[in-house]
DNA sequence: TGCCCATGTGACCGAGTATTCATATGGTGT
DNA sequence: ACACCATATGAATACTCGGTCACATGGGCA
């Protein structure tokens, strides 16, 4: 989507421009966001943005869908590989991921939240409705495998579990994330360093609740059984891989 | 908040501003909506407008919680009141209600949303911790509700429970909802006719899954028995209140 | 009639906006 | 040396914005 001159770019100026416009974008949203701003900010005249980007919408694609993209990729490959577990402990295994990612890139958490909430632009719509369509699709996917392997009620309409599982990863961990924080990712943006007061083991903590309603509303009433009584979520196993020092 | 002035403006003219703002809002956002926009759909003059409010921010906070408020009240009031139920079948209930009003002022809906998601305006940024607080209170004292008769788990932590039956109500009805009519919600202001393709029973019938999954997650493994063996959300009661001739 | 004052009005202001374009620059190949 | 061409630049264009202000209007009262 970005012309080639953009994409043929020593890679520092790619990123000045890319930091630019998460800044700009996280701070005042896809409409209140400024293109003259955004070169002020990376400090290239407003002429070699037009080289680089159709326009602001072009622009908002390319960071949301191939860069943030690009960036969780190469942060989750980073980490430690989740370790064993059952169909419920993954599945909180990789939210943890999730959140853990939003809570270090939190501009980029900032820009994704316009995802689901549609705007006016017709050309953002096309972008949400594409986005959702996908989440919906992975969730149900999800969902089909949970209950393959018996950790999933089969007595559920897919699409409403889908759309109840995905509630729940969009706004439910973000309401419980805000609260734990005592702010909104706004001034979260401004002030990541109080990510401190928001240790990994706590972190583990809030996703265990909020798997454990999750288990109880999608979950078969009699777990499958393996190799005895083992639990469904392994709570004392997921809180003790947490990597800090005890 | 808005001035005396526009008080004491006769009910009409009152009544058309109030409707070129709810269109304004809900087709552009707040950043979006241009207060030269909404003067003139109003066909006020441009210094009248601030003769009522001081600014558009003034506007759409009296929108939001006074005008969108008062009239959520009326539409209820109006509404046959609800049959006897218990906890669950309550509760049905009254996300009916809200789904209904949204679904019949899906411009109101439109705005509203703003409420659960953000945006940069610091005005705007306490507006929407004000609201969301709130909520988060009324979730917390309706699942104490349903914890005193014994139809919510006593084993919750309340304050994550609040949160993960608050992103239902707001999102997961609305995912599902707009998975339901097939348009999110800026396409239905534009079609709100469509809304005869998803009748009341329907609607009934897409709550009753979502009440399920949340009596799952929810309520207690064996519920309260009352006189022999009633379910706890009447289904098929909760489906024949429909008030449609079959 | 003449005054008062709340209300109505739209031209105007300065400051923003996205986008374009004529011109300048610098490197590569001949 | 010169030509060529991708790239860089920021002044200029044509808007829109929120907000103001000098003036117009009209009903109530002395």
């Amino acid at each position: 989507m970005p012309k080639d001159t953009f994409l043929n770019l020593p890679p520092d100026k790619r990123a000045r421009i890319a930091e630019a416009a998460i800044e700009e974008f996280s701070e005042r949203g896809y409409t209140g966001a400024s293109i003259s701003r955004i070169v002020a900010r990376a400090k290239i005249a407003k002429g070699s943005f037009y080289q680089y980007f159709d326009g602001k919408i072009v622009l908002f694609r390319w960071l949301l869908l191939e860069e943030t993209a690009r960036r969780k990729l190469e942060y989750l490959a980073a980490q430690p590989e989740p370790t064993v577990g059952d169909y419920w402990a993954l599945l909180g295994n990789m939210m943890l991921g999730g959140i853990r990612f939003g809570l270090e890139h939190p501009r980029l958490s900032r820009i994704a939240a316009v995802l689901w909430h549609p705007s006016a632009d017709p050309e953002l719509q096309s972008l949400v409705s594409e986005y959702q369509a996908l989440a919906r699709t992975n969730m149900r996917v999800l969902l089909a495998q949970g209950q393959a392997v018996g950790h999933v009620r089969t007595d559920l309409d897919l699409d409403v579990a889908a759309d109840f599982l995905l509630a729940q990863l969009m706004q439910g961990m973000d309401l419980a994330i805000q609260r734990r924080i005592g702010m909104d990712l706004i001034e979260f943006c401004a002030h990541p360093e109080r990510l401190r007061e928001f240790p990994e083991r706590e972190q583990r903590r809030l996703i265990a609740e909020h798997m454990d309603l999750l288990r109880h509303a999608l979950g078969p009433r009699k777990p499958p059984l393996r190799q005895g009584r083992e639990r469904l979520l392994d709570l004392e196993a997921f809180l003790n891989q947490s990597s800090e020092e005890d």
